[in-house]
RNA sequence: UGGGGUAUAGCCAAGCGGUAAGGCACCAGACUUUGACUCUGGCAUUCGUAGGUUCAAAUCCUGCUACCCCAA
């Protein structure tokens, strides 16, 4: 087959490369750039390409990034949520360029470096997705909004690997890249910081407020409730001699709310702009993951319409987040999910 | 300007003559394709201040200063 890999310049798309040039396929790699500021690695990502004897293409993807995931990015934080950018760029950028170069060149198929797996459904052929065999590294979280076109056209090589075999291949292949990127932020964010982010280009100003707790007392000032969000202990700066947590926020009036750990928990929450992959089979067997890292836990979904659902969890989750996603599992299939609009106590 | 009390790191706070607990905050690192959480490590040569007693004082004594409370 024809394929076109996306390549970040990091380890885990070099290996990919190298699992499908072994496979027999024909590549092309792509990389894309998101944010004209922020350069992903090009000369590493044509190095491995080099190595590997395969062609090297870089996309623009500025406008498209611009526009779906930076525009989202300030919006959410203005109304007070927390959003997830990767899962937005997922299926309105990166999967979308990959899909729409493959048409343009004539290839069968897009593939990534991402931890995660598709199988064809046999009862009604659609394209499912499922997580990673690595669990640890698993990155189906991030890919539950991908669409059907576009689930139907990736391959994910590394599907059923984990972090030590790629890792030890492409040492073996001598495709570790010469910069050692590893923990990064927001993409487009080399220093992290987010709020100084949408001041500066956004526009938002210094706005004080109160931090509260939750019978209203006041316990400090703060400059914005965007630089906060629910579950955040650190960069709080308030001693009331015991740890306290963002456990909510007021966008309207500027309020950030605090309290002890045990007031984080929340057993139900609505999601609004559902993406669903596929039926469940047994609706009692259903997990979801309110968050990309960490727990799962066994939930009853309601399907109030075809955007809407409601997720009810056996046990209080920690920390259910406005903005951040739900994913919901049965197993090792990916159900869907949707943005949490509403927390239940 | 009578009486009483308290002064220990950014905040709270143990210590009661033997050479500065702990919590919160903060900082650094680890973890992490979001924001976070979590974990590990760091964080008072010094106890409001000036003297004195003692082999030894944050701990006892005295002066001073600041704050608090009760009386006027």
């Amino acid at each position: 087959m024809k394929i076109v890999l996306g390549m970040s310049g990091g380890v885990d798309s070099a290996a990919a490369a190298y699992l499908l040039e072994q496979a027999g396929h024909t590549v092309t790699g792509v990389t894309l750039v998101m944010y004209p500021e922020v350069k992903p690695d090009i000369a590493g990502a044509e190095e491995t390409a080099q190595r590997l004897g395969i062609s090297h293409t870089v996309l623009d993807c500025s406008e498209l990034f611009e526009k779906n995931v930076l525009e989202h990015f300030a919006r959410a934080y203005r109304n007070g949520e927390t959003p997830n950018p990767c899962i937005i760029c997922n299926p309105t950028v990166k999967f979308a360029a990959l899909l729409e170069y493959m048409t343009r060149i004539g290839y069968d198929k897009i593939a990534t470096g991402h931890y995660a797996d598709v199988s064809i459904c046999s009862a009604d052929g659609r394209t499912l997705l499922l997580r990673g065999k690595d669990h640890q590294k698993d990155q189906s979280y991030m890919l539950y909004r991908l669409s059907q076109a576009q689930l139907s056209h990736t391959i994910f090589p590394l599907a059923h690997l984990n972090k030590q075999e790629i890792r030890a291949l492409a040492e073996e292949q001598g495709l570790l890249p010469s910069i050692p990127k590893d923990s990064m932020d927001i993409c487009f964010l080399p220093d992290g910081d987010y709020a100084s982010y949408l001041e500066r280009r956004y526009g938002f100003p210094p706005m004080q407020g109160d931090f509260l707790l939750s019978d209203g007392t006041k316990v400090g000032s703060h400059s914005g409730q965007w630089r906060y969000t629910v579950g955040q202990r650190k960069g709080l700066g308030l001693s009331c001699g015991y740890p306290v947590y963002v456990t909510d926020k007021d966008a309207a009036q500027n309020l950030v709310y605090v309290g002890r750990e045990d007031e984080l928990l929340a057993v139900e929450c609505v999601l609004r702009d559902c993406n669903w992959i596929s039926d469940p089979e047994d609706p009692n067997a259903l997990t979801a993951k309110v968050r990309y890292s960490r727990n799962e836990a066994a939930v009853i979904l309601e399907r109030i319409s075809d955007q809407k659902a409601k997720l009810r969890f056996d046990t209080p989750q920690r920390a259910i987040t406005r903005g951040q996603s739900a994913v919901i599992y049965e197993g090792e299939r990916v159900i869907g999910g949707g943005f949490i609009e509403q927390v239940i106590r």
